[in-house]
RNA sequence: UCCGGUGUAGCUCAAUGGUAGAGCAAUUCGCUGUUAACGAAGAGGUUGCAGGUUCGAGUCCUGCCACCGGAG
């Protein structure tokens, strides 16, 4: 059961400020979500990132399901809301996305494309659901929308999603077209099969074909959700991305809130608010930061490099977070290069502290007409 | 002083007399609903020094130097 309020609709672009209301608490949006897919953000305790200005995280259903987790909130000590992703990442991720070596955002061009009837070497997709090999013990293990949506229950997020298949961006139309009628498909027995008062997102397809998205945002749209996720890649460049959310979230009810799945980098996050994304997920504050990198508004540093290792500055001389007021970059160079996971604990909890601000002002931004 | 051993990339070590390699470190790059404290790439050499044997020497021979161990 969720509750979602607009505030205040901008009139300089699509952006919205306002309160999504669940039984665990409110969340100001926009927001970004960080990511818990095993049920912890790596390195930190749920107490740490409470001190990150973090409202909301979100867990997998895939990995979890192999850890036969339930109770998330008990579980992982997250008084706050929690979000369940499906598991349709991992139908990508772990297909074709390993198979070709390539992430959800298209680099280089040229590639081989994937067309209709083709499967990923390590799964079977069919139109029931998705047979997995468990990354654990090979056990084969499927994974469907009425699988995902027992487990979601289980696991008991304020809000899931639907089981969808996240195309590859080197999936030709055809493939996108047939693997979109799959997800629609999979969306409406998700609604159907879901018992109990969790908010259910339906997820938007349909890749970098306009047509499309316009035709999943419109289909997804129309059924009974309580609000959207928006997934799936969306061509190379960011005035692509811009393109694709207008006419996505132009199709979808405009009171609803609308999560972008997996998106942004900094310089990202605007843009997604602008074209009136309310919430949005990512690895990278969290990922980066295990990768030696820290986010600054210079951009980022790349604290494993040697010229840090005598730089007493801290890593954002304006940022308020603990780390930076208690440590310098040479210091955490001096960590990364001695292999210590300190390094990355306080990595991790800078970037989210940093995103989280980033964002904070962009409510701020809405609210005193900047943006 | 004598006897023995070892000297090869920054480090630890490979290389039947036939194009000197690896791992780690260092450098640079990549990462967007996490199989990810990961992955990729380039760079790095007068093989301790000086001679000799040989078509050809890191490898065999001689001398020297350094380090380690043992004896005195």
């Amino acid at each position: 059961m969720i509750e979602f309020k607009i505030i205040k609709s901008s009139k300089k672009s699509k952006a919205r400020l306002g309160i999504l209301k669940t039984e665990n608490g409110e969340i100001k949006t926009p927001s970004l979500v960080p990511v818990a897919t095993q049920a912890v953000v790596k390195t930190l305790t749920s107490e740490e990132v409470l001190e990150t200005k973090t409202q909301v995280l979100i867990c997998n259903t895939f990995h979890l399901h192999l850890r036969a987790v339930s109770n998330l909130h008990k579980f992982m000590n997250w008084p706050k809301p929690l979000m369940s992703d499906s598991g349709g990442f991992q139908v990508f991720c772990l297909g074709f996305g390993q198979d070709h070596n390539v992430g959800k955002i298209l680099k280089s061009k040229g590639n081989k494309t994937i067309s209709h009837g083709q499967q990923p070497k390590s799964l079977k997709i069919t139109d029931r659901g998705v047979f997995f090999k468990s990354p654990i013990d090979g056990r084969q293990l499927f994974l469907g929308p009425k699988e995902s949506i027992r487990r979601q229950e289980a696991l008991g997020a304020d809000i899931i999603f639907t089981f969808d298949e996240c195309t590859s961006s080197l999936a030709d139309k055809e493939y996108t077209e047939k693997s979109l009628e799959k997800t629609h498909n999979w969306a409406e027995q998700c609604l159907q099969l879901k018992k109990t008062k969790q908010a259910l997102y339906g997820i938007v397809q349909g890749g970098k074909y306009e047509d499309l998205r316009q035709k999943s945002a419109k289909t997804i749209g129309s059924m009974d959700f309580d609000g959207f996720g928006i997934g799936g890649e969306f061509g190379d460049d960011k005035r692509k991305l811009g393109k694709t959310l207008a006419i996505v979230n132009n199709e979808l009810p405009y009171q609803k809130p609308r999560h972008l799945l997996g998106i942004g980098y900094p310089e990202d996050i605007k843009l997604i608010v602008a074209q009136g994304i309310d919430t949005f997920d990512c690895t990278v504050p969290t990922h980066y930061a295990r990768r030696g990198i820290a986010f600054t508004p210079e951009g980022r540093l790349n604290l494993n490099q040697m010229k840090y290792s005598k730089d007493k500055k801290p890593i954002d001389r304006d940022c308020r977070c603990s780390v930076c007021k208690n440590y310098s970059r040479n210091y955490i160079t001096h960590l990364l290069r001695a292999k210590e996971i300190t390094a990355l604990r306080l990595l991790t909890f800078h970037n989210l502290y940093y995103f989280n601000t980033l964002v904070e002002k962009i409510r701020e931004d809405i609210e005193n007409d900047k943006l």
